[in-house]
DNA sequence: ACATTAAGTGATT
DNA sequence: AATCACTTAATGT
């Protein structure tokens, strides 16, 4: 892919860079990457060297708990950044989370070396760090309250409704057990749940396929 | 037709 | 709400 069409990606998909010469050295340096839908782009314990801009798809992220139990967190979209993967870049920690792509997605890497330096040289750079951060944030707050507050059947909703948007596809094809794991919940309530929001008219259930109504 | 995997159910804690 | 022990249903070979 060449610079001036992803000057352009940059352009379209991430409103808050604006300034020229920023965009000019994300093209510069960056480098497209795709993945499969379902490809782990990062395990626990792996060292990141690359920020990634999501410019395509959506990319599931997972927490893991010293059981080896997973938590669903949050969805990264076109637009977004992983704030998670500057901080590890910047003090070379590894990886405590793990990303999966949800679906076919492609990203715009960018080496860990620019990413600091940039920090310095273009103010709109730390805007738009400081403001996926904060972003991020928030997102995790509501996963937080989900958790803490919400009842298991408001829960598994939200998930649907998440999916469904990160997706943009009304039908979710995937397991009752693999939701369970998601929301570290058993199969057996997740399937008893499902089945009041089917009766309830909220979704509509099939074999490894979900589809939300309204 | 048979085996495998997903989903539904009731009882128990 | 989790776990267990099944049953039933859908799907692939």
């Amino acid at each position: 892919m060449d610079k001036e069409s992803i000057e352009s990606w940059v352009q379209e998909h991430f409103s808050q860079i604006t300034d020229p010469a920023l965009i000019k050295e994300i093209a510069e340096y960056g480098l497209i990457k795709t993945f499969k839908g379902g490809e782990i782009i990062m395990d626990y314990g792996s060292y990141i060297r690359m920020v990634p801009l999501v410019i395509k798809g959506a990319i599931k992220v997972l927490r893991e708990d010293d059981q080896g139990r997973e938590l669903f967190l949050y969805y990264l979209q076109e637009g977004d950044t992983c704030p998670a993967s500057f901080t590890c870049c910047l003090t070379s920690k590894r990886s405590f989370i793990k990303t999966v792509a949800e679906e076919d997605t492609t990203v715009l890497t960018l080496p860990v070396k620019q990413v600091d330096d940039w920090i310095s040289k273009y103010r709109n750079w730390k805007d738009f760090i400081m403001m996926a951060y904060d972003f991020r944030i928030m997102e995790l707050v509501q996963t937080i309250d989900s958790i803490a507050f919400m009842r298991m059947d408001e829960r598994l909703l939200k998930y649907l409704e998440d999916k469904v948007e990160a997706t943009g596809v009304r039908t979710i094809q995937s397991t009752h057990q693999e939701i369970a794991w998601d929301l570290n919940a058993s199969r057996e309530a997740v399937s008893r749940l499902l089945k009041k929001l089917e009766d309830q008219g909220t979704i509509k259930l099939g074999r490894n396929r979900i589809e939300l109504l309204k």
